[in-house]
Formats: structure tokens, C-alpha cells, sequence
DNA sequence: ATTGTTCCTAGTAAAGAGGTAGGAAAACAT
DNA sequence: ATGTTTTCCTACCTCTTTACTAGGAACAAT
């Protein structure tokens, strides 16, 4: 039960884009050097981001990435949802099926409830915060 | 970020013991049949379960295994947490020196909170609330 | 001695994680 | 127009983890 780095590199990729912004489109090229984190990898990272609405783009020489929502509008929770390929924490979660059997449900109910938690925490986080946490280190 | 089998199966093992027993050994090939999950796949499970000292066994043809401490003494959140091979959700929380370049810990932090309420959740839980939810069903 | 259980050590197939690689398309600068 | 710099698109690749299975040894009761 560990976030993909997709999750947290994705995570830092708009805390940064919400820091070094904002108007003004940032390039990729420049995240990856601030964060560490290779080029290629960010190009993917940042597909599902555009497709989900979160950032936006402009293409060419000046191009770039910003925020399409404003940072306090952005939550981690989302950011995470997104990047893991849904919120659920057991697989079986939303496919009954598979453990019907004699689990009876009141496990998985357990594990419905665990995933509540955590996003809730999650949900409750917007990057807006991450900023002023980050400003304040 | 799934919990994998062990850890729901595992959960699923120790709540089939506190119904079924409890005195007495139970075999893991009745667990089996009742949880319609794996003689072998149960053996392996059982193993770090025995070790973290939850279980205690007794060998031979009347053997089997029971709860080494009562069910209200055995959080979900120990077991999870011990199938899972610890608690944390991203695998720097522990080794900081992997994320140290520019995360600058704000967002590290974000993912030790979830953390931390995830496992608050799970380890509200006993095998004895389960039990009694089970009941209730 | 036989049977039925736990225990121990391997092995294995498929999926997922964590990336790289190469280039096309678009926009800008000159 | 041409070259440059970015995003965008598709594919591939290696390593690790997951989720098991297999075979048999050790042990205890009958």
C-alpha cells in the first residue's frame, strides 16, 4: 500500500507550477530542473493533470504548463485519485464480485471505511496550503 | 495504493479464527474451505502472523492454529500494517535522503499525515469489533 | 506405521512501477 | 522561410512486486 511516484512527483510538479507562476505559462524543462525530476517522466506525469482539467497548456518556443483552477480550488486528494487511477484502496472495493464469497462484507466495509479517512484528510489539503507551508519553511 | 491480498486475506484468516475457535486449534484447511482462498497461499500468510507472535500453532494431525491474545487485543491496524511490511505510504517517509532535493519536506509531510490517520483508523478496529459486525449481518 | 497437520524452501507467471526513446506538431524568433 | 523550442504522441524496456503453486520435511496423534 504505497503512493506511486506518479502520485507524489505529480503532487510536486503543481505545488510548483502554483509557486512559480502564475500567470505566465512554466516550462516543463524548468520543474524538472528545480525538482529533480526527469523530463520524460514529467511529460507523463502531466498528461492525465491536462485531461482531468487541472492544468493547461500553450505549445512552442515560449510555451508551457500552468494551473487552469486556482490553487486553493486544486486538493491533493484529487491530484492523488487521479494519478493512483481511483480512490479505492482494495480492488474488490467496487467489484463485489470477486469476494463475495465469505467475506460477508463487513471487511471490506472495513476497507471502504479506511479509504474514507484518507481521503478525507486528502481532500481537506489544497495546494493553496502546500504553498504557504512551503513559504513558511 | 491497494492493499495487497495478504493483508485482506491475513485479516480475513484472523476474524475466521476468532469466530471459529477459540480454544481449540483450528486448521487452516477449514479456514480455507470457509474463506475460499488457498490451503498454500493461507501457509504463507500465516507465517509472519505467527512470527509478529498473533497466532500460536501446535503441529500434527490434530493441530492448527488460534489467536495468541484475545480479539480485543488485535487491531486491523497491526495487521496491516505488518503484512503490508510497515506503515508508511510513500517509501521515502522513512528515507529521506531519496527526496531530500527540493520536496523540502512540505509535501513529505502531507503524506505522513495521511498516514497517520489511516492508521489511527485501522487500528480503532479489533478483531472483536469485527466479529460482532459479523454477527450483527 | 499411517495419517493429517504445520513448517520450510523454491519457483513462477503476470502485472505494475518507473522510467527511456524517438520523433511529430505547433508556436515563436530571426 | 527557417530554425529553435516547446508540447504532444506512441512505443518500448527493465526491474520489482504480487499472487500464487509445488514438493517435501518435521511433527504429533491414532
Amino acid at each position: 500500500m504505497k503512493l506511486s511516484t506518479k502520485s507524489r512527483y505529480g503532487t510536486r510538479l503543481l505545488l510548483d507550477l502554483a509557486i512559480h507562476d502564475t500567470k505566465n505559462f512554466v516550462q516543463l524543462k524548468e520543474i524538472s530542473k528545480r525538482q529533480g525530476i526527469s523530463l520524460k517522466y514529467l511529460e507523463q506525469i502531466v498528461i492525465p493533470l491536462k485531461k482531468a482539467r487541472l492544468v493547461e497548456s500553450s505549445r512552442g518556443a515560449t510555451g508551457g504548463y500552468r494551473l487552469a483552477k486556482p490553487p486553493d480550488r486544486i486538493s491533493v486528494g484529487e491530484i492523488v485519485a487521479l494519478l493512483e487511477g481511483g480512490k479505492s484502496l482494495s480492488r474488490c472495493e467496487n467489484h463485489p464480485e470477486s469476494c463475495e464469497r465469505s467475506e460477508s462484507c463487513s471487511v471490506r466495509n472495513i476497507w471502504k471505511e479506511a479509504t474514507q479517512v484518507l481521503y478525507d484528510k486528502l481532500n481537506g489539503i489544497s495546494l493553496a496550503d502546500l504553498v504557504l507551508k512551503e513559504k513558511l519553511s
